[in-house]
DNA sequence: TGTTTTCCCATAGAGTACCATGTATTCCCA
DNA sequence: TGGGAATACATGGTACTCTATGGGAAAACA
């Protein structure tokens, strides 16, 4: 199981592509599928959740019934699959988010990645600080860009 | 599970290096990551703390939900992972502390390892005299740089 | 044919590995 | 038990590799 730690902020080129932190490809690495899973994420804030793609395979399998007529998590496999969208790695490590998923976030010239153990979540920087300190204004993300 | 005594200072060199103790360093080996994981005390002190990779990885798979609808540990896991890096040994058992972690323990030329048990602390060794006693102006660590 | 997407190359800077040195500790043997 | 050799450790410097990022060419699409 992928293990992601601390927070990247990465430039979002015109272009609209980003580079996962290495340390992040390295995890994402030893599964089969050279890319990411990213949706927006459930916990209602601004931002998108990033997995392993075995990762949802794992959820489509709790979620599957043996019965066809039990239709109990129907709604949120709804929800959550329609709404995933797998991309690929280019050759040096890039994605390129589509603008539905940046708009949701609101990010852009900045993605904020952010280590949650099994998965992480992009953000746009000046979002996720604000986030991070409801009431005062000035704060500092654990990283600049690099 | 690695057991951490004592207290040791090492000098932090201009690029941020510091070696890690010897007898910590044997501890860490026994796991398959070289290195340590760090990040910012969760006690409010200023002071870093230290641990196998193994331990988060742990804690990661505590926390992991079967229902991606179930959010109840995201905002812990963000607290926490985010703020974790997970720093290689070089050959010479020496680890890179990044800017923000030297900053935020008032890190500036040593370092003081502080064994704790399962895990320790980094600390600048001036900070961590005067969190020890709290009153009087002078005290002495355990070991000055050798 | 114009536009978007994918692939490839170039580059600056940060991060990593490697080598060298001095000192303190441990080991060994007389 | 004392002295010397050998080892382990902390620390400094240098060279190289990797990463992030920008730009452009080729390919797919409309």
């Amino acid at each position: 199981m992928a293990l992601f730690t601390y927070t990247f902020v990465n430039k979002v080129d015109r272009k609209g592509r980003v580079s996962v932190p290495a340390s992040f490809r390295n995890e994402l690495a030893r599964q089969s599928f050279n890319g990411v899973a990213v949706y927006p994420s459930i916990d209602g804030s601004k931002s998108l959740t990033g997995c392993e793609e075995d990762v949802l395979r794992q959820w489509s399998d709790n979620y599957r019934a043996d019965d066809p007529f039990d239709t109990d998590t129907t709604e949120k496999r709804r929800k959550l699959f329609s709404a995933v969208q797998r991309l690929p790695l280019d050759s040096d490590g890039r994605v390129l988010l589509p603008s539905e998923l940046l708009a949701h976030a609101g990010i852009t010239t900045h993605a904020a990645f952010v280590g949650m153990g099994h998965e992480f979540q992009i953000w746009d920087p000046a979002t996720y600080d604000a986030d991070k300190n409801p009431e005062d204004g000035q704060s500092a993300a654990p990283e600049g860009d690099r």
